[in-house]
RNA sequence: GGUCCCGUAGUGCAGUUUGGAGUGCACGCCGCCCUGUCAAGGCGGAGGCCGCGGGUUCAAAUCCCGUCGGGACCGCCA
């Protein structure tokens, strides 16, 4: 992240050097740099020390008088950088060797006290404080810093993406609403009132045309929107990196990705696995209890079905599927409450209930349900998750995905440490199901991803006769227990699609009328094709070592979506509604 | 749509459990002193609708109801 020194044109500026990188090797130089007073140490009417600083850091100046200056004042200061004494060298600081003496100091702009210190070690503040004065949050470290990061990461993607042949496109930004999916941000149309576009949820649609219209490799850094609620990983507008190929199949994508994705974090934050790890999402349910694992940390989910075969305890009896997870010496430090909640929170997520089962001296196991199992299975219990004294056991009962989802809900809560923290641990999940759960209201199965993701070669003679055990050719990227993204290779031939959309109850005519646009380019030779999309604003978040995606977003929005600085969302002048063929009703 | 947490000086907090005068801390700000500091130091000072509205009470920052703002999560995000 070091930047190289920066050219300084005299044209255009009085300024010949930037504040943090003079050195010793500046020593008798006359210069002149330009900033923003830091800090002043004012030692009497006739020493002053003033830290200016720009972007590239802080140089003291030792200025004779400095009463008129305050914080944050935007001065030009030029003098003769001079070597300190050795007793008051300053090891902190970049230029701590040297300092500016002999100052003409010149005010560009003066500042009202700003409302917090740009220095983060004095004023911890409040984000909604930092959001209604961003431009002053911007000034400090922090930002600097992830914005800085942010760049570099959108840079190693374009690089990475241009060198292995992909092509950038821009697609539109007002496009027809398409009801399937995230909610839309819709424009009012003033030509046509009544109508609207949408602006894109992704630029899914318009990437796969770019496919029939032969451009092979497409990327677009691209901004998406979605009208959903927020969350530290959620905002309404993000960016992704939207990619598409042609002739290809799931390991071309996930390795140009991958490519992608490992040169920023090679330049960011040095690391650079030689291959990201490839997981079925059967093992990931199956072994972490989620479709987007966190590899940093085990308490993986142990199979205890078979011992239970002919259990004479009714609650584990016949049960599809029994898993346990093993809290490594948590026994001492988890109160019977906190058992109680751990339990409730099982129940919410639908389980029948929560076993757990403390382990005690020479691995006897403390539970309420201990008095129904066998020696045998205690045994088998103990030798299955290993179990050592001092540790607590959970066990749930129940189908499969749902023993699954709650273990894998209580491993997070349970171990999971904070997104930012280290190491990096990517992995790609594949074999995602074609179907998950069936419509309410039609009794259909529910696409897991999108309709036109491709079933796996393998089970695609399943569609019709059991469709459920149908997996895709959809993948994620996961890192950290952060989805990244997703992709999938898609359907290019208009028989499979109908054959998709047949088994969501759409028939040709209603496929037509809601996806023609898209579907009727297939007609006139589509290639085979796939892609992926993955969202910056998280993989930029986790390399930054931040743990919500405001941080490395200028100008985010608050969880409820408004902008403190702007005060947006706003009323619009009624001219304007009017014009749009728009009034407002009250919300009842 | 739901659950939980937070809201007190410019900023960050304590005070709220158990009602008793806006009670306190730190930083910042203003003034004075100070010739080697570097998150300078010393002395002095200013600064408060305790988010807002209602209620209970002799009395509310404190208890109750509502509301607004911020945050975390669930739903939602094909």
């Amino acid at each position: 992240m070091k930047s190289s020194r920066i050219n300084l044109s005299r044209s255009t500026s009085q300024r010949t050097d930037m504040c943090g990188e003079l050195r010793a090797a500046d020593a008798g130089r006359t210069v002149t740099v330009c900033g923003w007073v830091y800090r002043r140490r004012e030692h009497s009417e006739h020493l002053a020390f003033v830290d200016v600083r720009d972007h590239t850091g802080i140089v003291q100046c030792v200025v004779d008088g400095a009463r008129e200056l305050r914080g944050e004042y935007v001065v030009r200061i030029s003098g003769t950088v001079a070597m300190r004494p050795a007793e008051n060298v300053n090891d902190k600081l970049a230029t701590g060797d040297i300092e500016i003496h002999d100052c003409a100091v010149e005010v560009l702009s003066a500042a009202e006290t700003p409302p917090f210190t740009i220095d983060e070690r004095t004023d911890h503040v409040d984000e909604n404080v930092r959001l209604r004065y961003r431009y002053l949050d911007l000034r400090r470290d922090r930002m600097q810093r992830n914005l800085r990061i942010r760049a570099a990461v959108n840079s190693a993607i374009r690089s990475a993406m241009e060198r292995q042949g992909f092509v950038e496109v821009e697609t539109p930004m007002l496009m027809p609403s398409t009801p399937e999916g995230a909610r839309e941000f819709l424009v009012p149309s003033r030509k046509e009132p009544g109508s609207f576009y949408a602006l894109p949820q992704s630029p899914q649609l318009f990437k796969q045309l770019l496919m029939v219209g032969g451009f092979d490799r497409y990327f677009q850094i691209a901004r998406c929107l979605r009208d959903e609620d927020l969350r530290a990983d959620r905002q309404y507008e993000f960016m992704q990196l939207d990619a598409e190929m042609s002739f290809v199949d799931q390991d071309d994508v996930l390795e140009a990705i991958s490519e992608a994705v490992l040169d920023a974090a090679q330049v960011t934050v040095g690391e650079r696995p030689d291959v990201i790890p490839r997981m079925t999402w059967h093992d990931a349910m199956d072994r972490f209890g989620v479709d987007k694992p966190d590899l940093r940390f085990g308490m993986e989910l142990v199979e205890l079905t078979p011992i239970f075969a002919a259990t004479s305890f009714k609650a584990f009896a016949g049960a599809a599927a029994i898993k346990a997870i093993r809290h490594a010496g948590a026994s001492a430090t988890t109160s019977r409450n906190q058992l109680d909640a751990l339990t409730d929170r099982a129940k919410k997520i639908g389980a029948k209930g929560l076993v757990w089962m403390r382990v005690g001296e020479d691995r006897v196991l403390d539970s309420p349900i201990a008095k129904f199992l066998s020696d045998d299975e205690k045994a088998a219990i103990v030798a299955a998750t290993e179990a050592e004294t001092g540790d607590v056991l959970y066990l749930v009962a129940d189908d499969w995905a749902m023993t699954c989802e709650v273990l894998g809900t209580l491993r997070n809560d349970l171990g999971r440490p904070p997104v930012h923290q280290g190491p990096y641990r990517y992995v790609w999940i594949v074999d995602f199901p074609m179907f998950v759960g069936v419509d309410a209201v039609t009794g259909t199965p529910k696409p897991a991803h999108h309709p036109f993701t491709r079933p796996h070669p393998d089970d695609i003679d399943r569609l019709e006769s059991d469709p459920m055990s149908v997996r895709s050719r959809a993948y994620d990227l996961v890192l950290n227990g952060w989805e990244l993204g997703s992709g999938s290779i898609r359907i290019h031939e208009p028989e499979l699609q109908q054959r998709i959309f047949n088994l969501l109850g759409i028939g040709p005519d209603e496929a037509m009328k809601r996806f023609g646009f898209f579907l009727t380019p297939f007609r006139y030779g589509a290639p085979p094709h796939g892609g992926f999309a993955f969202g910056i604003d998280r993989l930029v978040a986790i390399l930054a070592g931040e743990e919500n995606i405001r941080e490395v977003i200028a100008f985010p929005k608050t969880q409820s979506g408004s902008d403190p600085m702007t005060n947006s969302p706003t009323p619009v002048d009624p001219k304007q509604m009017a014009e749009l063929g728009l009034r407002t009703i009250p919300r009842g």
